[in-house]
DNA sequence: GCATTCACTCAACAAGTGTTGAGCGAATCG
DNA sequence: CGATTCGCTCAACACTTGTTGAGTGAATGC
């Protein structure tokens, strides 16, 4: 029943794909320090050899599992929108609404803190969403610092929900979250005065 | 000039004063995981061996440096205050305003999304100050909500400005970043609709 | 059908980890 | 002064880690 022919190439691939599977859910669950070759290898059902044979390192490995997946913006170009439109987009990121973040961006998050790499990473990604939420708010006065504590504190209450699981806010559902941070994103974002 | 006749007791608590000052040093810049008890015993000049036998393994090493020095909530019995006060208070918090927060709070934070450990630690700690916060805040909708979006907001801001040094948050004076942020917490503490 | 490619495994190394027990030497006490 | 306490170090253990090179056996190409 289960006679699919797959080719050579194929299964190939499809190793690969279970490997950073596997990677990014430990790298999620763990962390980069605490999550080990062998780990990922005995999760993926396959030699720790190689791991290192189709991803070269544990740190391009890791590389591999959190790209293409970083924190997401929203979308693509999304640029030209008003205060009002880009806190609305805030409220609906970072999987605060829909399901929860990809594995890929909760192992980026939740090894920010103790490898330097994810650190680097996750501050350029931080970096570019400031300066588009900033361009978004307009030229009003410390738009870029209000973009800024717009989005750590977004990331904050993210990490509380998801990675931290502190209970008001794991028992808490996204849209109450959402609505909870909303007059908060709105005085902010200076959609009544400024 | 430093003829003084130190006692052996003396010497004895220096020594582990100094283990524990490196200990907190090492934790809050490295996290537990990438922190050695060799670096600690180097920084502090002294054996390794030392160490151990001086606060028994690692974790409880890591837990003495963070005891005593958690995420600092402001004062003791400082409860009975109006949500005004509470925004206050909360704003000066964190390190935000005076210096920076102690090595032993900064080591917890650190560690906090990569240790269970330190993850259950932090958690209490934080399910206290939203507990008190709430309070606080009085009998309103939702306000243990509001209070944990509080706590993790300011706790995702202070990781983006002494943690992650984010350069928006890094370049920006703990006055200015208070005042970002106080309009945010006013509406989420509800001091001007109820 | 045969040689070759190639996905994959085995066994091992070298480095670094937390931790331990024996021991040294100076301060302490009678 | 002699015995003893005790702060402290040395050397080593058992283990885990990332990483490697040789090897195996089945799918592939001619």
């Amino acid at each position: 029943m289960s006679d699919t022919p797959t080719t050579r190439a194929e299964r190939r691939r499809a190793t690969e794909a279970r490997i950073l599977a596997s990677a990014r859910t430990l790298f999620a669950e763990r962390g980069f320090d605490r999550t080990t070759v062998r780990a990922v290898a005995a999760a993926a059902e396959v030699d720790p050899a190689l791991v290192m044979q189709y991803f070269g390192s544990k740190r391009d490995l890791f590389t591999r599992a959190v790209q293409a997946a970083p924190i997401p913006a929203g979308a693509d170009g999304s640029e030209a929108a008003g205060p009002d439109a880009v806190v609305e987009q805030l409220l609906t990121t970072m999987g605060l609404k829909l399901g929860g973040l990809p594995d890929g961006a909760v192992a980026l998050l939740r090894s920010m803190l103790t490898d330097p790499a994810a650190a680097d990473h996750a501050r350029g990604t931080i970096a570019k969403q400031i300066a588009g939420i900033a361009a978004a708010l307009g030229p009003g006065p410390d738009a870029e610092l209000r973009a800024a504590v717009m989005i750590m504190a977004m990331i904050g209450v993210t990490v509380g929900h998801q990675l931290l699981e502190v209970d008001t806010l794991r028992d808490a559902s996204p849209d109450r979250i959402a609505a909870a941070l909303r007059p908060a994103f709105r005085a902010l974002a200076g959609t009544t005065d400024g």
